[in-house]
DNA sequence: CGCGCCATTCAAAGCGCTTTGGATCTGTTT
DNA sequence: AAACAGATCCAAAGCGCTTTGAATGGCGCG
């Protein structure tokens, strides 16, 4: 714990802050304008049964014409939970992507907490001392929950929650840690598996792959499907087929690009994101060829919403899977863990889809 | 106002939630080990002057040795602040799209916050209701300010926020809007306008436009600035060579198929985003076309960090500028009118860099 | 009639923090 | 020496809600 540099707390002579005097209409005015107890108030809004059901529709209907909404930071102290979930974004200086699927989850996980009553709280963390913010969100009572984004194999986060007993729900697994907790993830492996099946039935033989960074975990499960497939097929994967990158549209393209230059260029890629497919659409058109005919290309689709795989007939053969759809699972997973803390951890793993597309074709005849 | 069909307050005897009996530190334990009154050790944390520099240090220290971090609800309680910015995102079910801008937006405005003691909260709201939405915001004390995304040229949300006294600032302007509030946005007119200056230079006159939708302010603006430079050369625009639509690659690239399928096609088109314009490309591709040798393309540039326009070289000639710098501003000037409230509204107008990529050229001979 | 039993309602005690309005103790001034 | 000022510290009163434990009133029943 450090006390901030910036943020010396309330005390500032400078630009005395009037303290707003919440002209809101609070718990006191409303039960006084309907001559009942706080108490029988706060049950009537609060569903409990035993307030008449005639005072309550009274109750209801005062509150609505005053406009009376229960303070959240009282609620939050009286109750002693915050009604709110966590998701850190961790974003260093070198990598600071961010993760353009991000947006997708995030709209996703929303819906269902609105639905649900829950607040989202979003944390930019911009160093290294993540694991200072968890302890943080735990000890302050911030939240009653947090979604883990973007674990790695092994993921130090993971145990870190267990011990601080914040409920959590990781979107993605992380393969190297036994002990069970709550996740919602694609099934990368049997969807790049399917992806290079697909291909080999098609009569590629020689593969490539451009990954995302391989100590994330989803990266290293997409490896893993596609080389099962491979390799059940009697080939070795060629080293120099496989990248591994941040998944930029750039980076799709050098990746490609690397790769006609070879000798023996694969004949068929594919690719783990859907911006990385595009940059490798690039590279086949600087080298004047064409995806299907000349070189196959098979993405992973998250369906995001402002990227989507064509209107008809799908641009890119692709396994897709909607992200937004697992923000709403992950959100629903933890709030029902949030709400009933001693049962056992839960998962869910989802299929994607295989999609064929155009950019997909039988082997090239040498 | 309505009192959600889902959600039903803290009454639910299926799931009696355990009342975290909130094992954290707080300060009356924290006063007791150091033998001294809350009073004292509130103020020593918050940087109050009236306690001795001796007592502030060791008051510091035993906060630091127990892990003391104060409850975030009983502060905002007893502040009458709640030290939270709000973002609403809206999202209906016809125009599902979440802006891919977002993500970098948040990204930046979510580092200030942080540095400046704020929390971030999010709401994604898929009805109309986003009205409700801001009152209740206000009314529950949810938020100490707002950033408001995605005006349109006479958002109603603007006098509304005037009208409930919730500081706010608008990421981007509205045209129609002549009260003074507080804004940061892209000179989105001058932007259009110097590129459209530069490909009359390389001798265009046929050129096209791509844009966002209309009744968003920020497309109108680059509308307009086109407009400005073609009229300023004599040139009147022809409505065949003026797009809008969803910023998406799929509509990119229908529109540039759609200007290409004319008889006399443009020989460059200006197009509101890196996204449409990866759309425009794949369009001149499937037509045997090359950027720049046979139309010219610009596209605005929001500097994502997942979309780079190239490493070295620009793939695109651009208008750039970065929009999780725009966060970051705005997220500085809300903080500074929340903490400042009766300062006159303020607004921040970025000027975007041209940037020459190697997607422009001279106008073809015919 | 007197008793117990629901069905309702309420007063008051927190939740953990900030802030007001002194109190106490030095040291300084007249 | 009395009076005052400044520097520290404190007890207690909120902030607006939820929840405990008890009171109230109506009603049936022996």
């Amino acid at each position: 714990m450090d006390f901030d540099q910036t943020y010396k707390g309330p005390y500032c002579p400078l630009t005395q802050i009037a303290l707003a005097g919440s002209n809101a209409m609070n718990l006191k005015q409303l039960s006084e304008i309907l001559g009942l107890s706080q108490t029988t108030v706060s049950r009537a809004l609060n569903g409990y049964p035993e307030v008449a059901e005639r005072t309550r529709l009274r109750v209801q209907h005062a509150a609505q014409k005053h406009n009376y909404q229960p303070n959240i930071g009282a609620q939050r102290l009286a109750r002693g939970r915050s009604m709110t979930i966590g998701h850190v974004i961790p974003l260093s200086t070198q990598h600071e992507m961010v993760n353009p699927v991000f947006a997708d989850f995030i709209a996703g996980a929303g819906e269902r907490y609105s639905a649900c009553g829950y607040d989202m709280k979003l944390t930019i963390v911009d160093d290294q001392n993540e694991e200072d913010i968890y302890r943080d969100l735990k000890s302050r009572g911030s939240v009653d929950g947090i979604i883990v984004h973007g674990p790695l194999m092994n993921d130090p986060r993971i145990p870190l929650l267990q011990e601080l007993d914040l409920p959590f729900v990781v979107h993605g697994r992380a393969s190297d840690i036994e002990t069970p907790y709550c996740w919602v993830d694609v099934n990368n492996a049997s969807a790049f598996q399917r992806a290079g099946e697909f291909l080999l039935s098609l009569g590629h033989r020689r593969i490539g792959l451009i990954n995302g960074l391989e100590h994330m975990d989803f990266a290293h499960r997409r490896r893993a499907g596609l080389v099962a497939a491979l390799e059940a097929a009697g080939i070795t994967p060629n080293p120099d087929y496989l990248h591994a990158g941040e998944m930029t549209e750039i980076n799709g393209h050098n990746a490609m690009k690397a790769m006609l230059a070879l000798d023996t260029p694969p004949t068929a890629v594919v690719v783990a994101s859907f911006i990385a497919a595009l940059g490798v659409r690039r590279a086949l058109d600087e080298a004047g060829l064409r995806m299907a005919r000349d070189v196959s290309v098979i993405t992973f689709d998250d369906d995001l919403s402002y990227l989507r795989n064509g209107d008809s007939i799908p641009i890119f053969t692709a396994t897709r899977s909607s992200v937004r759809q697992a923000g709403r699972l992950s959100a629903d997973l933890l709030i029902s863990h949030i709400e009933n803390p001693t049962a056992a951890p839960e998962h869910k793993l989802l299929e994607a889809d295989l999609i064929i597309g155009s950019s997909t074709g039988p082997v090239p005849q040498e």
